[in-house]
DNA sequence: CGGTATTGTTCAGTGCACCGACGAATACGA
DNA sequence: TCGTATTCGTCGGTGCACTGAACAATACCG
């Protein structure tokens, strides 16, 4: 009967947390390049020659969305896909100079943003925040995939 | 250049966080049902009656998004829209007993999902996670909206 | 060696989320 | 009162995100 607060939800809170995320990079990083596509970016100046399923995994993201995500990396000429001559089933990813050139570029805003963004946070809160956040979304990955499903409900 | 540590990122961090929570809710929740459509039904029933700019508002998504939300609610038939005969431009609209069935059903898996996902935290540490996210994403909203006045509700 | 399983990618379908533009209804000011 | 503003909803376009199914290449096993 009664409604819920939903102030105290963590899932609404996450939902409103990265909007405000979004909204941000859109005015302070870029309008082109949004925020996953930067990770997948970031992911291949640090390990080039990754394939796709291995970039979405360092990213967090599924098959299906990194593949879209590269597919528009690619048509932006900021990534490369050549077929793996020793495993025909996967393409190596490579960021072209126009790529590493846009990462470069990129890295600079995303801190500057990131500095607004935490901006409510002292250095010491900030720290928390990053240490609660990360032990809620590890717990909750961890029970994707147990080797064990613990229950099952469907 | 160096690639950025995307774990002292907030928007990746909240991106992983709400995948997390997207995940679980399925699981634990209903796979039918969205978080976002359970805030609109959530917030009927605690103002029936509302249009769907004001519910937009209430969960915080822009008016081409709860448009898409309520129409998908609505075809389910767990919402009715009804013209306003004040003024026409806006609907009204109103829980079906359906609806409020489904709401309070999910009510309650929604209450033993967030004890799951909030399971690694100390009940202090609940605190301070919401009061982080919250005060980090109002300050971002607020950055868009430069000087609204806290207009008290019409 | 051949059949089956696994793995990497793609495709179709659903849903969230934003923006900008548009039409209709209403509110406001000259 | 009439014309302009604003407001509510819709529409088109882009992009993220997941599932389940299909397909091809490779790996494994009898």
């Amino acid at each position: 009967m009664a409604a819920a607060d939903l102030t105290t939800h963590p899932g609404h809170l996450a939902r409103r947390l990265q909007q405000a995320h979004y909204l941000l990079w859109n005015t302070m990083v870029s309008e082109e390049i949004t925020s996953p596509q930067f990770a997948v970016l970031n992911t291949l100046v640090a390990e080039p020659g990754l394939d796709q399923r291995t970039v979405g995994e360092r990213v967090g993201l599924d098959r299906s969305t990194i593949a879209e995500v590269i597919s528009r990396l690619g048509r932006r000429g900021l990534l490369d896909k050549v077929r793996d001559p020793q495993d025909g089933r996967r393409f190596l990813l490579r960021l072209t100079d126009e790529g590493v050139r846009t990462h470069r570029k990129l890295t600079v805003r995303t801190a500057r943003m990131n500095q607004v963004f935490l901006a409510p946070l002292t250095p010491e809160e900030r720290t928390v925040f990053f240490d609660l956040i990360r032990r809620v979304a590890d717990a909750a990955e961890g029970l994707r995939n147990p080797e064990e499903p613990l229950v099952a409900p469907r």
